[in-house]
Parts: structure tokens; C-alpha cells; sequence
DNA sequence: TACTATTGTGAAATCGGTTTCACGCGCAAG
DNA sequence: CTTGCGCGTGAAACCGATTTCACAATAGTA
């Protein structure tokens, strides 16, 4: 009685009147057993305070019960609220199904490195990565048979699931707007274009050029690199090579921001001068002055959508890749 | 030959003609094992591409290999970049120690719910918390002997390893720069004083007066959420109340933002007019303008010395709780 | 009525390590 | 030249579940 030995499957099976392998029958959901019995284990279960031995059903049965998130360290995740939040959204998702988060926070670039070793290794039974710039390690994991999600744009022609945002349909809807408001000349600063995400954002802004019967000059289009320094140094530019521009999308808030910044600092004003709309609906874009247009994206959604696509992967359900829907926020900047 | 599969402690102790237990052995160190022997173990192990199963150690051992990271999502969690950064911080020494990071994101305050279950069933080794409201929990845990670290301010009197920000020190900087530099009348807006963090950076503000020989106006110590808009109504009252303020310490950077906001609405400028100093050298401190001058918390290191208390607990080490030094970051608003 | 499927159940093997225990050996003390 | 101690080692038990396999009881078919 003090000794508050954790009970096992023995102790149940005494309790309950049957045999260890019914027990596990019993937990496991199998329907044929006896309705009695199963009764009678369950009472055990109850009574005793039974909590299954993670680490046992493991070795036993394979499954670790444990879902890897794995982020490259090379990205500014960790300044970027964005992970967090979509990591937040995996773990609850993952947490209702009685699966837990491994975070893994290195570098994924390196195919045979620990994180390669520690998922081959079998020491969980999926995992979900993050926006990847190569694709290399994951394809390889994929035909070892380890699900995988991948939260993000993935490569090319990769036979991967995912769930990503909208990019395209946000870029197409923040250019609209500024169209449809009025602006006679807009332009676009981008984000890494390299990356899937980057190149579909600009290839919204193209659409709605393509939409309106026109090509935009290759000028308004500015490569950036999503850091507020490159906002403002392609705003300061394009004022310069086009100083009729009245609109511009920039493709994240931070850029937005230091779009605005240039665009004050040549005189004119936002949004009459110069309308402004920014990607992501960060803390920023409500913060700043003057508040920023921008695309929000549920972001909690995003996470909670990986999380599902790797359970359905688990349970062998059938699996479709999702990109998740945006929203245009009009503030102040346009 | 085809078949790859997994090498056990079986292959390896054929492999090098030795025992399993001795395989056993050299893979924990032991020293008593004889050198040509442990060379051989070394050499099989080498050859077959040994990887350690983690679930048969953890069944056999009692070692899990895993660290839960457990996050209260009653806090503002996730649009904070800062628990991002900590938890990076946490994984990355964790992970050079060999061992997993687990993050829950759920409810704390539920003394019986799915964490505690989850924590109590020894299914990790250890559990690292950020910034309770309650212990009520921890404690519990802590008394079952299971090594914590809280990130964060601990509560009161209870004797958990903890890691902290200097938020005394830096209330103290904070203030003591706006004094110096002259301003005569200077207010603060608090954060959430029930929290220790908040209570703290209060304390170095008022001890900034005391070694001043002054008292400050209790009018001039307004209590904040951590919000903008916090921020932004508690400054407009400031300087309704006292039209003469001239120097402002928000206990966090949004707050800040918002006092700006609210400071230039009266006409007035910053820092010229009322000097602002914020907290937590977040992004917007440098995209604002003018750019905040602000507190600097290494945030990262929070999370590596939380990893490390964590680290030494498990090792038997001695620990020892640690308060991480700030540094005051001077911009254009003070 | 006899004989074959079907179904529920328990004994035992299994997963891959760790740890206890006992044994044989060598060396020092008596 | 014994007795004793300690050290290195292997055999085997063990950790706590899952799963295979065989067997008995029941249902179904001819």
C-alpha cells in the first residue's frame, strides 16, 4: 500500500481477472474481447491509476509517440514571432491525438548530420519541417518511409505533403487592391525570391498586371530580402527612377515599414502620395504610424494544418496538401 | 547483405567477440573494462553503423533522453519572439548534451490535467517551465523528484532552480539613464505587477529615486499590461496629471511605443520633450521612430542556462540559480 | 450427428538494451 | 602453500508493453 509502484499491465491483468495480452487488448481497442472482460479491465485501470510506460509500448510496438519539428537554425527564426506561432499550433493539434513535439532546432542543410542520424534512427514516428532551402535530407527520409509534412514551400516538383500559405493569392490580392484604389503605377519590392514563397508572392503582383491589360516595367519590380534596411533602400530607389509610383506591395511588413520610412523621408505622404501594403499582419503593421495594409494569415492554422496532415499520414487516411487562405487588412497605409 | 537492418548490441557483441553485457559496458563508459576489448566493442561499433535504440534504453535505464519545455498558453506566448528565442536557446544545449526537447504548449494551471499526468508518468527526465503564474504544479513535481528549471521569475519563497532576466537592473539602468541625462520628473508604467518580473523592474525604478533622496509621486506610477495600448492611455493620463513629465521608463517595448504615440499626439517630442526608454530591445524598437532606447536581455543565454541547470540537476551536479546581467541600449527616444 | 470454420483467450516469445549475480582468475597477505 | 580479496567478464534476469501462436469453445455446414 505505501509502496506507490507504478501499476503495469501485471498488476491490471490480476486485478481484471485476465490474461496481460487481453489487457492490451483492451487498451488497444480491440473489439473482440469479451464485453465483460473489458469491463472489468477498465475498472482495473481505473482503480489502479494506470498510466501507460511510454518507453515499453515503444520498444514493443515501434511507435515513440513522438512527432519531430525540426527548423533550420540558418533562418531568422527565432526573431520571427511566425515559428512560434505555428510550432503552437502543431503542439496542441499534436497534444489532442496523445502525440508530443520534439523540437529540433539545428542545421538541416547537412544531410548526414545528427538531426539526419537522430531521424533515421527511428526515434519518432514523423516529422513536420520547416520552410527548407534544400530538400536533399527530407527526400531521403521520405524514402525511408518516415512521414513527413512540410510547413512552407517545397521544392519544385517534390512529392511532399504540405501546407502553405496563400502566397500567390496574397500577392495577387494586395496588388488588386492598390489597383483598384486608384494607383496608376504600382510596384513591388520582394522577398527572397529563391524561395517558392518569394516567387509566388511576385507572381500575384504579376497576375493582376497580366489582369489589367498591362506589363509592369521591370523597374517597379525590386528584389528585396524582407529586411527593414531593404524596404527602405528599393523605396528610396524606386522614388527616384519613378517618382509618379503610387503604390507599392512590399512583401512583408518588416519591408513595408521601411518602404513608409523612405517614402516620408522624400516628403510625400502615405497613403495619398503613396499607398503601401505590406505581408504577414505583424505586431508592427499595428503599431506603426501610419498603421499598415497588409495580409494577414492565421497563422495558429497553419501549424494546426501540418499537424493533421502528418496524423492522417500516421493513420494511413488519405492525405492532400492544404495552402491556407489569406485576408487583405486594410489600416491606414492604404 | 540487403537487408539493412538495424545492428542490436547482439551483432556487435558477435562482431567483436564479446559479451552483451560488455557491449553494454564500453557504450556507458565503464571503465573496467579491459583496453583491447573496448577497442574491438569501438571497432564493431564503428563497422555496423551502431545507433543506440532509444526506447529500449529508456525502458531499461529509466532515462528518457527528454527534456519537457512546458509553456503556458495563458501567456502572450506566441506573438512574442522572446519564448522563441529561449526555447532555440534550450534545444540547441540540449541537444549538444544528447538529449530531446519536448514542448508542450498547454494550461499549467490545471494541477491534475494532461501535463501533469504526462510530466508525473516519468516519461521525460526533466521539465523546464516558463514564467508560471502558479507553481502550485511545479511544486508537486518538484517533491516527486523531478528536476525543474522555471524561466522566468520563480514565485515567492519556493526553493526551484530558476533562471532569470536582471529586471531589477534593468529598471535601475533604465531610470537611472533618464536621471542623468536631466529629466527632472520621471514616470513609469508598469507591467503586470503580479508577476515578479514586473514587481522587480518597478523596484529598480524606485530605487533609482531613493539613491536620488527622493520619493516618487505615487501619480507617477501607472500600471500597464505590457500592451500598446496600455501604453498609449496611461501616458496621455501622465500628461494630463503632469503636464511637466519629461522622462518615461514603459517596462516593455510596446508600452513604449504606445507612450510615444501618446506624447506626440500632445505635441510634445521625444526625446526632447519627454525621453522614453522601453524594455526587451525588441525588433519594433529599431524600426520605430524614433528608435527606442531600450533594455538588452540576451534571451538566447536565458535558454541555454536554463539547459545548463537542467543539464547539472540530471548530472548530480551542484546548481545554482542565475540571474542574467542586462544591458542598457541607447537610441534616438532617450 | 459429425466435422470444419470462427472466435475469444492465454502462454510465451519478442522488442533492445541494462544490471545483477556468480564465477574464474590473479595477486597479496597470512 | 593456502586463504582471501578484487577485478573483469558472461549468463541470465529484467524493464513493460505488444504480438504471435496454439488451443479451447462456439457456431455453422453438410
Amino acid at each position: 500500500m505505501s509502496a506507490r509502484a507504478r501499476p503495469t499491465y501485471s498488476a491490471i491483468a490480476k486485478a481484471a481477472g485476465v490474461s496481460e495480452a487481453t489487457v492490451s487488448r483492451v487498451l488497444n481497442g480491440d473489439e473482440r474481447v469479451n464485453a465483460d472482460r473489458t469491463a472489468a479491465v477498465m475498472k482495473a485501470v481505473e482503480d489502479l491509476g494506470y498510466r501507460r510506460h511510454r518507453a515499453a509500448t515503444a520498444l514493443a510496438s515501434g511507435r515513440t509517440g513522438l512527432i519531430a519539428v525540426v527548423i533550420d537554425d540558418d533562418l531568422s527564426v527565432f526573431s520571427d514571432p511566425f515559428w512560434g506561432t505555428v510550432t503552437g499550433g502543431i503542439s496542441r493539434v499534436l497534444m489532442e491525438n496523445h502525440l508530443q513535439t520534439v523540437l529540433m532546432v539545428t542545421s538541416v542543410n547537412n544531410i548526414d548530420g545528427p538531426v539526419a542520424h537522430y531521424l533515421e534512427g527511428r526515434e519518432v514516428d514523423g516529422a513536420i519541417f520547416f520552410q527548407l532551402h534544400k530538400d536533399a535530407l527530407v527526400r531521403k527520409l521520405a524514402k525511408q518511409g518516415l512521414p513527413i509534412v512540410i510547413t512552407g514551400s517545397p521544392h519544385t516538383d517534390a512529392d511532399l505533403y504540405f501546407v502553405d500559405t496563400d502566397n500567390f493569392g496574397g500577392g495577387y490580392a494586395a496588388t488588386k487592391h492598390l489597383m483598384s484604389r486608384g494607383c496608376k503605377k504600382v510596384a513591388v519590392i520582394t522577398g527572397d525570391i529563391e524561395t517558392t514563397a518569394g516567387h509566388q508572392r511576385l507572381d500575384g503582383y504579376n497576375q493582376v498586371y497580366r489582369e489589367f491589360g498591362r506589363v509592369p516595367n521591370k523597374t517597379l519590380i525590386k528584389q528585396g530580402d524582407y529586411s527593414y534596411e531593404s524596404g527602405f533602400v528599393h523605396m528610396k530607389q524606386l522614388l527616384e527612377e519613378h517618382p509618379d509610383v503610387d503604390g507599392v506591395f512590399a512583401c512583408n511588413d518588416l519591408m513595408a515599414l521601411g518602404a513608409i520610412a523612405a517614402i516620408e523621408e522624400s516628403g510625400r505622404t502615405v497613403p495619398d502620395d503613396v499607398a503601401v501594403v505590406g505581408f504577414d499582419d505583424s505586431v508592427s503593421s499595428r503599431t506603426s504610424r501610419p498603421q499598415l495594409s497588409t495580409i494577414r494569415q492565421d497563422i495558429a492554422a497553419l501549424g494546426e494544418a501540418a499537424a493533421e496532415l502528418m496524423i492522417a499520414q500516421l493513420n494511413g487516411e488519405p492525405v492532400e496538401s492544404r495552402i491556407m487562405p489569406v485576408e487583405l487588412v486594410l489600416r491606414e497605409s492604404a
